[in-house]
DNA sequence: TCAAACTTTCAATAATTATTGAAAGTTTGA
DNA sequence: TCAAACTTTCAATAATTATTGAAAGTTTGA
């Protein structure tokens, strides 16, 4: 496998990985160019590369900027916008965490919440309800917080340390 | 709020979390369904519950039942098969890691390890590849081995003593 | 102020994914 | 063995989501 194949292989994987981390192809695979980009690209340098349409590049780069993943680079001379992504890996880690984290999980504990504190009124369901929803709620909550704490470490969370701790 | 109203908001707060954890509305919906009934259900009440087909009744718990997470009951003298999921949270998160990182983390961490294994031909825009999806890798394995070892914690590893830890 | 060089928006459409429901298949017990 | 009671399959279709590309909008500098 050479540069080109290896390239083209690490894209496809990223983009069809999008849905895991709750975004969608094109704007996964464009992360995935500037990730592995050794300069900025602009918007005609993406829609070249990756075969898409110029809105379609425009609208899933200002996701990725409204993510905080991806950031304009203003190059002096040049009348257009460089897109560059974070490099570095725990950061992108990091952020997206702590954005799904804020999109999805906390409103889903939110809910369940609500749910699990509706008015007991002595019958099986509303029991086996309340009981579900609460073991639920507890669990979300936790992990929710493992996870963050886990993801912000500043120090590398990845190294021997944690790690071993859980071995 | 009172029971029904909780049960709907419930079944479609975890129907719409489905692709979080990688599967489908009808299942994820399914899944809750079962999730807060005191009695193991047939297909038949599912459909009505859920106001889906048949089809896609059979389908979902299918896929369910091949996840792990529902299991089929057989009530004697009933000719119908009845459906229950599994009512521990703590049992069904580890299902659900231990399945997404078998189905969907393993596999990408197989890319990242290939592509990052290219030979190095030494042109700059090569060695970005390299030293990214490398980094890309390990971040994936440990990860995912973290991920892995937590929930497979017998001793609940919600409790305080963890969870201090990273405090 | 104006036109060139860009970016963004959004209605139309394409692509993908989920769902239906009828037909085919299977199991059970009389 | 057979028919009733179920479950599964799968082609057709509906629903959803992503993409296009042209028109509208914005910014810049002469």
């Amino acid at each position: 496998m050479e540069y080109q194949e290896a390239k083209n292989k690490f894209i496809s994987t990223w983009g069809s990985l999008g849905t895991l981390w709750g975004i969608n192809k094109a704007m996964a695979q464009i992360q995935a160019l500037l990730f592995i980009s050794t300069k900025a690209l602009t918007t005609e340098e993406i829609m070249e590369e990756l075969k898409i349409s110029r809105g379609n590049t425009s609208m899933n780069v200002r996701q990725l900027i409204d993510w905080g993943i991806v950031k304009k680079e203003l190059v002096a001379g040049e009348r257009k916008e460089f897109f560059s992504t974070e490099k570095d890996v725990q950061e992108l880690a990091r952020i997206i965490a702590t954005e799904r984290s804020r999109r999805e999980i906390k409103p889903v504990i939110k809910t369940l919440e609500s749910v699990s504190s509706i008015a007991n009124d002595g019958t099986a369901a509303t029991q086996e309800l309340i009981k579900q929803t609460k073991a639920l709620h507890e669990l979300a909550e936790t992990a929710d917080t493992m996870l963050n704490k886990v993801i912000n470490q500043k120090q590398n969370w990845l190294t021997k340390s944690l790690f071993k701790m859980l071995s």
